[in-house]
DNA sequence: ATGTGTGAATTACTTCACAGCG
DNA sequence: CGCTGTGAAGTAATTCACACAT
């Protein structure tokens, strides 16, 4: 449902999505000035079994002290490395009303390695308009845009009648990683990863869980 | 690190979240004019298997016809009870710079029973603005706000720095379900659900992936 | 002491496979 | 037949618990 996991075998996708989060606590730790840190308290922080975390990582080696713990900094950059940030990743975002227009606008991509190089919108009105220093193309220009700068990884903000028309563009051009944004389940090849955000499910799913309540 | 599911035994949390995935899906059937649909069928459209619906929907009844399928509407008016989706759900939203300003403006909430009644912001330049016919309050306003309109689903958009310190106000108010837009893990009491949108874990989950391919 | 790394045990989730009904 | 609903079987994920290193 959410993503289309191939021949990936080794680790768990589970613990491949976990590991961001994981590094995202590392840096807020080194921004605190904490050196160290155990899989207790950084378990603490984002709600995991110290177990969990010591498991996860053991995955990929052996990076703790006994009796001391992980070094922050050290552990961060383990992690980076495992995930691929040594290198910044260039991604192109498609759709650019007003949500679209808020995530180019976002700090926090380039902060974390993902360098958005493209905008792209399917309203020739737009085209030429520059938003946060790059200018608005036309969805035609995807294909060649996304080969010259060796694109693997798009962000989608379309409407979800125009999401799998795309989304399918994105992938014929050579996208291999979707973040979808329309709410609506996008199909995708073997090979070719897909993230869903579903802000709509995520509240239906407390509703749930409070209208329950309501009950007793 | 997602939410704290207290004590709800009976249903696991990985069905109810796939809840709301059926019924936009079984939505966008309907508006296709299906009025029909197999498990199977379904499965296809969201990447389930057909014994999965199946059985994510045997924890609440009989909802199929065998040798026929499912009635969508009437299954979609199950899932929506199910949901608590009878009623609708008044909603705040915390933070409006630009992503909370697209929130503000996204009609997808209210089609789907969360009305958003109340906008909050703590920069004090921006109160009384009015934005797509709501005006902004200074965070001081929540406790009275929450309450009057009895809200208990709130969406942060608020910086890291700010989301603890605004999801604890939210929680005294009276919120039981908060939906953080934030690159932090919240924290929140026993009793209260929490869900988070990270874009960059998310693409950070894919460029694990896309950086093994390459060096295969 | 303290806290990692990890097999073993446990718990949770998914898929199988088929009886039974329309 | 065709397709649901569901126990049973099979996988997967999490937690336990402890040997061992500092």
């Amino acid at each position: 449902m959410d993503q289309n996991a191939p021949e990936t075998n080794d680790i768990p996708d589970v613990v491949v999505r976990r590991l961001p989060i994981y590094a995202r606590t590392l840096d807020y730790l080194l921004t605190e000035g904490k050196s160290s840190v155990s899989s207790q308290e950084l378990g603490e922080r984002i709600n995991v079994t110290a177990a969990q975390i010591r498991k996860d990582l053991s995955w990929f080696g052996e990076f703790g002290k006994q009796g001391i713990g992980y070094d922050v900094e050290k552990l961060l950059g383990h992690i980076n490395r495992i995930l691929g940030l040594t290198v910044n990743w260039p991604v192109v975002l498609v759709g650019l009303v007003y949500l679209g227009q808020a995530i180019a606008r976002y700090a926090g991509f380039r902060e974390k390695g993902l360098h958005i190089v493209a905008l792209f919108d399917a309203d020739p009105t737009k085209a030429g308009t520059i938003l946060n220093g790059l200018p608005i193309q036309g969805d035609e220009e995807i294909p060649r845009t996304v080969a010259t700068h060796g694109v693997k990884l798009a962000i989608v903000a379309v409407p979800a009648t125009k999401a799998q028309e795309v989304v399918d563009q994105l992938i014929a051009a050579g996208v291999r990683g979707i973040l979808n944004y329309a709410p609506i389940i996008v199909q995708a090849p073997e090979g070719v990863w897909v993230r869903h955000i579903d802000p709509v499910s995520l509240l239906h799913s407390m509703t749930y869980y409070l209208a329950r309540e309501q009950a007793t």
